[in-house]
DNA sequence: AAAAAATACGAACGATCGTGCTATTATTAT
DNA sequence: ATAATAATAGCACGATCGTTCGTATTTTTT
């Protein structure tokens, strides 16, 4: 149900002006859902089209290249990544609360349906020794979600729900890890109570940094 | 220096029996460079024959097809992951210290010279949903290393380096988690420092449960 | 040294890739 | 309603993909 592929996509496809940008927002929506599937690698003007039933110039038109059509999946992706996983979590109070919120979404996101995988970890894998604008674009994507966390994490640390000699930068080293192990574990290995594992494992390091207080 | 796309090379040239076995332990090692790089999605018959300095049908004439060759790749690298990562540490005595020299060979073999990747890594992500052989053989070669890894764990709790109450999959979990997140942030986002964070990390996670005697 | 077998090459196949063009259709603005 | 504009389709291009086949060369066996 809460899926970035779906969910989100009638925003998009709403807030379009002209029929141009209209069917440009549903064909970045197909893209996407190929993308979570097959890769930002697998994903292709072809194979995009027939999906659409539409022409591959029709199709291309639209981007010009499709390293263009690569980049537009990486924006949207991480508009609905924004909008779904961040956004929702700021509305919890600045500390733990917001912490935790922001990690189920972003699990919940990660892993839909068993099937579309997150993308930020998929392109990390597929562009890790690929140079050019899809790498930086995903790099850039995925530091700034980190930042968002750190920064959550810190926040807790203020707060007084985390110790004060908690090390941000490790806590957000394993709690990423983890989300990247759930993903490798749930899709690849298909080990149902990953998710368990992977859930139990964040609140350890967790409870680890929590502040002892009344 | 210790890289499994060089060292241990020299061992399936020099057993080759036939010239036929020689060149195509040749062409494998060319393969497992590349598909360290670019992945197994990204070794192409074409480039490697390039690569070889030989002509497309010559190499492809060894395989078959394109899928054996992507197996044999596979085959390869778990072997020389078995003779460089796991055999060496079965020197060790049974308990922690088994367990850890196994933990750094394979980080020291999972990211090497900043360049290569680990394609039990890449592989999982290429290959999460994409049935077929190529898949089969990365989940069996993963598996065995998961259940090495397990059993190594479970034994340090028997000789009593682990607490009886520590739960092996939970470790194995964070553990491997961990490789993950030390090869993201190593290789996609550049961050020199992982390497040191994942250790700590890993370290933290063999602390916790550590049998606590004199 | 001759015969047999294995190995490598060159050329070509159909398919698909990304990408241009041109023309036609559909949408918007006047 | 008509003119201007934008959007889509059709076709074709060069490149590369995996793969096949016939031939020449090398290696191995007798």
């Amino acid at each position: 149900m809460t899926d970035l592929t779906s969910v989100t996509a009638a925003h998009s496809v709403v807030s379009a002006r002209s029929k141009g940008a209209l069917t440009k927002a549903v064909i970045v929506d197909q893209a996407l859902k190929i993308a979570s599937h097959q890769g930002l690698e697998g994903l292709t003007v072809g194979l995009l089209a027939e999906a659409l039933a539409m022409s591959k110039s029709g199709v291309f038109a639209h981007f010009g290249s499709r390293e263009e059509l690569q980049l537009a999946v990486v924006r949207e992706y991480y508009r609905r990544f924004e909008a779904q996983v961040f956004q929702p979590a700021l509305q919890e109070p600045k500390g733990l609360a917001r912490l935790q919120k922001m990690i189920n979404l972003w699990m919940q996101t990660s892993i839909q349906e068993l099937s579309a995988g997150c993308i930020f970890i998929s392109g990390a894998v597929e562009f890790d020794d690929r140079p050019g604008p899809v790498r930086d674009e995903l790099v850039r994507s995925v530091q700034t979600w980190r930042a968002a966390l750190k920064r959550a994490i810190e926040q807790a640390v203020e707060v007084g729900d985390l110790k004060k000699d908690c090390a941000p930068e490790a806590m957000l080293f394993q709690i990423y890890s983890y989300v990247q192990g759930l993903h490798h574990d749930a899709r690849f290995l298909q080990i149902s109570r990953s998710v368990d594992i992977a859930a139990q494992s964040i609140q350890q390091t967790i409870d680890q940094n929590r502040s002892l207080r009344a």
